[in-house]
DNA sequence: TCGCCATGCTTGAACTTTCAAATATCACCG
DNA sequence: CGGTGATATTTGAAAGTTCAAGCATGGCGA
């Protein structure tokens, strides 16, 4: 028995003003910090912000190699998308890919050497700047919390999901 | 006087591995949650995250209209992108252009009925997703400091600049 | 061991974003 | 007023991403 006057629609459920300020808050910061910290790493080293993620996560395997579809994950890009990325930084001479051995389907993609000084050579002043806008702005406890948060979420979203909702508006609101 | 035997490398400052986790967490959950959310306006309504903020803000203004270059502040994006956006919208009948009579630099980026219809289509599930798998999943005071985050970091980040460093490296560490 | 399906990755084409240059309007100075 | 430079936006081409197929390998039952 819904309230409404139409069909069956669960009737919409909103985000509070103070909800809706942190959810903005947090696109917001989601669609320019990484724009900001690209920016620099384009003219250091004309890498995009995910290449340099990826790179730093190549860098950190145990023979700086892993399989196309880890690294993928822990960029959290599509497979088709680290695919043509790789292919990219490939012809930089950054990668290289070679077939798993253990099992011919698996793309193992392998950091080179020269991938490693590159990616060496711009980390500092990254770094920096990550603590100069991000770290050093915050305490240690917005720090704890914020790993918190992004824990519990992705854990949400990651993890098995539970349902999805859906209807007709009424009013104008947005999220 | 450095430290360093090679010339004048400022001795780069790294993050503590505290740090570097929640830097990751934060990184990981900018590129994950959007994507998530993506993936539903798709199925929905053929619209990508950004193009559905981008008509959620327009519907939250005056007249439902707004310069061209505060729509792409607004949607963290660059002007450019913006105004092919907006190209794209205007041929779904979603928006439309109108130069400002005030000043003919000026572009004004109108939502249209069919642009507001097509939104309040989606909204009620799009904010239905973000609150199963954000608001939810968070308590009030992470949110506040959620917000507290996202207002210091923008702030710093916008706000007037101070420095960057720059340098070469020794060991590995990458962020 | 052959056939068939599932899995993992790649590929090409369509679409979007970025980058640099072009255009347009305005502001201001002679 | 007419020229000059600055500001706001647009545009086209190059680069990157997404989408839907395609290819290759491996697992498994007959």
């Amino acid at each position: 028995m819904s309230a409404s006057g139409e069909s069956d629609a669960p009737e919409p459920r909103w985000l509070t003003s103070d909800q809706l300020a942190a959810w903005r808050g947090f696109v917001k910061l989601a669609g320019t910090l990484p724009a900001v910290l690209e920016s620099q790493l384009q003219q250091d080293s004309k890498l995009s912000f995910i290449e340099y993620n990826v790179l730093a996560h190549l860098s950190e395997q145990p023979e700086r190699r892993i399989r196309m579809s880890e690294l993928a994950a822990l960029a959290s890009a599509e497979l088709s998308r680290m695919s043509h990325m790789v292919t990219r930084l490939e012809k930089r001479g950054f990668a290289r890919r070679e077939p798993d051995p253990r099992n011919g389907r698996y793309t193992q993609v392998i950091l080179t050497d020269a991938g490693y000084t590159h990616l060496a050579g711009t980390a500092p002043r990254h770094a920096a700047q990550v603590l100069d806008v991000f770290i050093d702005v915050l305490t240690p406890d917005e720090l704890r919390t914020l790993r918190r948060i992004s824990d519990k979420v992705l854990a949400r979203v990651e993890g098995g999901q539970r349902q999805a909702e859906g209807a007709q508006p009424a009013a104008v609101r947005t999220a």
